[in-house]
DNA sequence: TTGTACGCGTTATCAA
DNA sequence: TTGATAACGCGTACAA
């Protein structure tokens, strides 16, 4: 049941070279071979073995996203999800596949990656959850592994990079709040290290400087692991009465929905009391109470070019980084009506 | 830097089949050489390359998952994420590697996990989001393609399949909305066809029946094309003032929170006017306010069998198919406090 | 323009 | 217990 490229070869009367030549459309061939082949490739259902061809062009078109088993949950962020759906529309339809590897070694350990790489199994890898610095980027390029980064973690960008603003992300977030009449806005962000927490500390503070707004740094909170929204909920349970504030910024939709909860949980309205901004726009910021007034990424759009510039660099075409932008979406939590 | 097994042979002074031997502990070699081998293997660095194994075995240890282009939303629910989350548990630390294949073709065409498995890019393909007598099933046996199913879409259980008990969650749900005071429990099911919602169907009409409430079949409501939170939020909306409830069973949470939401904005109060009871129990289910009241699944657990299952049976290994066991989480969507 | 023949890295068969 | 070697399916250098 399964034919080989010598049975279509054999079934359209030619070589097996002749079959290859005409399937990677290389070389000259005429127009009456190539039609014979492809006629047999369509009688018999061939289909190649990727496995054959790997091992001979030594070349896969797995396209690698390594996860560190410690920090698995990774995969059920909604931005995560948004962003492997962004691949996948590009993958479609082409002859790459997206492969997950599940590691047992730390977030920080490239190993994986390497033998994921050394094995065939993927072509290329797709490096997120990046720290400032991130010592697996020297690795693969020392190994000659293709890959594409998601955000922007080194100051030297000496490597393909997709990432959106987040500079400006965390400056119109601020602004928005600054400008409905907020003085002190708590800043809940991602992890420390993280470049993306970096970038968007800079927006804070742009905005602080913009708007003529002394800087408190105790209002700057960075969450201890990586975000979610249980961190959101305590960090701002265990802030009220502890820390002045009257506006909330928070890097992320779903830690910002567990910061929205520990307020009205606290009997502090939402937007009237004090406004909340997230950031990422995912599909529940629009569906809680109140709907929530966020940065929106197009996170999708960043998903599908980490896969176009890996797919580039895997076959030695030169591609750019690219930075996307980001714009406020204006909801409910930060409506003094509410 | 890539060595190849004859790079090992070389430095350990054995030949490649020994090597081969000793790497795959099969048949019998001497200690002394075992060690001699891992040793060299050691010093290299020596990954064995996968393309070449699968070529010569004419085996994939890829772990299927064909994801059609018009329902790739689909990845990013809840409870997809936290499904595959279950897989890379089980896959982790093995040499089996989740492989999603985006494909061009509609959601009931086949063709795709045929042509990955022939390419040898899969071993075995988890069929998930199945239909009622799924037409993809008796292709997949036709042509030997290992495979697990994600629910049980036909009587005759001739497959292997991973699925919770949905009779028991629709059931338990709608027993729960009687016990608090409802009569009329409007269910808004997932989409006609889909075999969990048969299932769910069944436990709404078998509570019925336990408690002697007659079913008003004007209060089934199937959702169109996959549940999302829109459906939930419109369904909601239209179906007040057009048909007397006084309660709502939900198929997803997600759904569940549209619904909330449709409530909220029609002056309904949720739990003390009307309860509602959603399915899944995701992270947002306890982070929505009210927090939702809802039928937990272990999704992360039938991911992880769905994935030992089908390594089971790429091995020939006989496994058994698994039914899990759902509870009902009561949170404040049902509470008449609220 | 087309065909022959080799080799990619691995496993399995057969001899030794 | 170990080694030599054929074969898996494919692409390509070289020959025709």
């Amino acid at each position: 049941m399964n034919f080989s490229i010598k049975d279509v070869a054999r079934t359209a009367g030619v070589s097996v070279a002749t079959v290859s030549r005409v399937l990677n459309n290389s070389d000259k061939v005429t127009e009456e071979t190539r039609w014979k082949v492809l006629r047999a490739v369509e009688t018999l259902g061939y289909v190649p073995n990727y496995s054959a061809k790997s091992l001979r062009t030594n070349f896969s078109r797995g396209i690698g996203l390594v996860i560190s088993h410690d920090v698995d949950y990774f995969i059920t962020f909604p931005y995560f999800s948004e962003f492997i759906r962004g691949m996948g529309q590009t993958l479609s339809g082409t002859d790459y596949h997206l492969v997950m590897v599940m590691s047992t070694d730390s977030r920080d350990d490239i190993s994986s990656h390497l033998r994921a790489f050394e094995r065939k199994v993927v072509g290329g890898v797709v490096l997120f959850d990046v720290m400032d610095n991130d010592k697996r980027i020297p690795v693969l390029k020392k190994y000659k592994v293709p890959f594409v980064v998601v955000g922007r973690p080194s100051l030297d960008e000496d490597y393909l990079y997709v990432d959106s603003d987040n500079v400006k992300g965390g400056m119109i977030a601020t602004e928005h709040l600054f400008k409905i009449g907020c003085k002190r806005v708590l800043f809940i962000n991602g992890p420390k290290g993280h470049s993306a927490s970096r970038y968007r500390l800079n927006g804070y503070l742009k905005a602080h400087k913009k708007f003529g707004v002394q800087v408190d740094k105790k209002l700057i909170i960075y969450v201890k692991s990586d975000s979610d929204m249980k961190n959101g909920y305590e960090i701002v349970k265990s802030s009220i009465g502890q820390i002045k504030f009257d506006g909330i910024f928070v890097s992320g939709d779903f830690m910002a929905t567990g910061a929205i909860k520990a307020l009205k949980d606290s009997g502090i309205r939402v937007g009237r009391d004090i406004p909340v901004v997230g950031f990422d726009d995912v599909p529940i910021a629009s569906m809680v109470s109140p709907t929530l007034t966020t940065v929106k990424q197009p996170i999708k759009d960043i998903g599908k070019a980490a896969a176009s510039t890996l797919v580039d660099v895997m076959n030695g075409r030169n591609a750019t980084s690219k930075v996307f932008d980001v714009s406020l979406v204006i909801r409910q939590s930060t409506s003094r009506e509410g």
